[in-house]
DNA sequence: TCCCAGCGGTTAATCGATTAAACGGGCCGG
DNA sequence: CCGGCCCGTTTAATCGATTAACCGCTGGGA
């Protein structure tokens, strides 16, 4: 910088003012123009170190992340996140810790160390956590809650989104309809409210529930077709015209079952995912109907409640809507089973 | 620190040597213990940034990428990359540019004010890139190489994964098998590169290429799908008895495409995909044999030679094995078309 | 006895910005 | 003619570390 004082004849202090926009109404337009020229000359680049020193603000936001490596959906959410940060000026330190507590110490620790302003935390599949130690106050949860304290946090609205995909069925005209849900107990906060929105849409449409369309199942494909297998092989009068799964992979499997009977989609049987998985949803046969979960959406209310840049309240967490992709996989039931 | 000098009672520059741990056989072990019960009580964390200032070492690399918004492979190559940062005490910071030059030069241009120590630039997909203007002597490129300047670069081994794909093949006893390929003059590398190595191996198995075996399609489970159906409708004696589909999601249209025709696989066809990509490879049906793109390696690679932990020639880009994954989609030709 | 090396620290300059306070010159009102 | 004020700019303290140079003391060799 005092290369560009001496080029312009000014001191550092006014080309501090200048470059930084503090000079308006206090620096002469002449100088000012001065001063930038030298600045452009010499090709100067402000030090962001040195101004953080000082200034006590680093434009650095800290992210971690426990699943960068496992998951696709991840980078939805770090584009989000991204996104925003950099419309206000930020960078974005991330962190993969991999689901590792000591790493995620560590993490912490030189997040810390390094003056981030604030931080988020992400955590993969909408799940009860408990706040890392040392987390700085008032970091913002991504797709997660926090077990206690007092933490803004952004999560899926899960029970709209079974509400949606069920809703959806309904409307198509099904009254026998299947949940593939995840397996039992596992704790999976987003399968037990995608099953309450399940049922209260069963309700509301005078549907009773019939327990033995509520079935489980591993989380992928093999879990799915087997799921979908035991649904299949109901009695005629009892077995389901439509299937709402908890993933798109279980609606991967539910396809190859539906195949292996000689069941066409949708004209046998409709099919709802969840996820709206790039890559899978749109490309099965026929592309799958499903609930998208927003993740580029919550990275960027997370990023914006972390940058200040919007409110948020700590008591509860912020659910976000799951839009329903409407493709092919649902039409109206088959006439021999339609009520 | 000064507080921690204070009630050490020592002065800031023993701190300092004591904690950063240059202070073996300059400090007393006596000065050191009190030092260290000093910082613990007052729970001191370095100030990174002052540190940074000073040292002019950040211990940050940035990774500029083109991709996280868009593909499920950028998490496995951030994740490489974090790894390898982490373990050697670095911190990544990522920007996702969407592809935007603008967005690039502005990225370039914070990661320069924020002094990192280091540039990676990733782009996805194996591609020939105009290094931005800006962009930090000694960056390393990862998955693109620079089409001209001399950088050091890491790319997936196209054509011996095209090897290993079509050996596998050929090891099976196919002798007509066909590659899908992606759209022509779309100026893919992996494309060609793949290609070259396909005719390789069918050279050295004594095989004549049939041009009718190398078609095109969109790169999608639908283009997939299409080509498939044009070779499958091909007569009987010229059909091919198997594919190598340029990446998993034509592959996913290839197994449409197959069960409409009522084609078991791997019995009445064996298929061969790319990418291994997570979700979808191991979940089709059968589970996919495929050749898998490193991105973790490289991720990890590009981290480590950004760090100077490891050599790199700038003349050459580094070229990473793709390993064959073998899943259940390969089989013998069927009896009847057996050469 | 004198000098120098080694020990265990300390002093102070430095990294490159920001910013409160001071400064100097011109202008205006009394 | 002088004091005060405003304007534009400079001076210098500051952020929190690192590190070269230095300091006083002791002990050993010449």
């Amino acid at each position: 910088m005092s290369d560009v004082a001496a080029a312009a004849g000014v001191s550092t202090a006014t080309v501090s003012m200048v470059l930084s926009g503090a000079g308006s109404g206090r620096i002469s337009a002449q100088t000012q123009a001065k001063v930038r020229e030298a600045a452009e000359a010499i090709g100067y680049a402000p030090n962001s170190v040195a101004r953080s020193l000082r200034t006590r603000r680093t434009r650095m936001i800290g992210l971690i992340s426990d699943t960068i490596a496992t998951t696709p959906f991840a980078g939805r959410m770090l584009a989000g996140a991204n996104d925003a940060a950099r419309e206000h000026g930020h960078l974005v330190v991330l962190v993969d810790t991999d689901g590792d507590r000591a790493q995620e110490r560590q993490a912490i620790e030189a997040l810390t160390g390094q003056r981030v302003d604030a931080m988020v935390y992400a955590r993969m599949w909408h799940q009860v956590v408990d706040a890392p130690a040392g987390l700085a106050e008032g970091s913002v949860f991504l797709d997660c809650r926090p077990a206690q304290g007092s933490w803004r946090a952004v999560v899926p609205d899960d029970r709209e989104g079974g509400v949606a995909a069920t809703r959806e069925l309904v409307a198509a005209g099904h009254r026998r309809i299947a949940y593939l849900d995840a397996p039992e107990g596992a704790g999976v906060v987003a399968s037990e409210l995608r099953h309450q929105g399940y049922l209260q849409v069963l309700a509301e449409a005078g549907i009773t529930p019939d327990p033995a369309l509520h079935v489980h199942g591993e989380t992928d494909a093999g879990g799915g077709r087997a799921a979908a297998e035991e649904l299949l092989d109901l009695p005629a009068d009892r077995r389901p015209t439509a299937l709402f799964c908890f993933n798109d992979r279980m609606a991967m499997g539910a396809y190859t079952a539906a195949h292996r009977r000689g069941l066409r989609i949708p004209d046998d049987l409709s099919i709802v995912g969840y996820d709206d998985q790039q890559l899978i949803a749109a490309e099965l046969d026929p592309p799958l109907t499903t609930v998208a979960l927003p993740h580029y959406e919550m990275g960027r209310w997370a990023m914006e409640v972390a940058l200040g840049e919007r409110e948020a309240d700590p008591a509860e967490p912020h659910r976000m809507e799951c839009p329903i992709i409407r493709r092919d996989s649902v039409g109206p039931p088959p006439p021999s089973q339609a009520s």
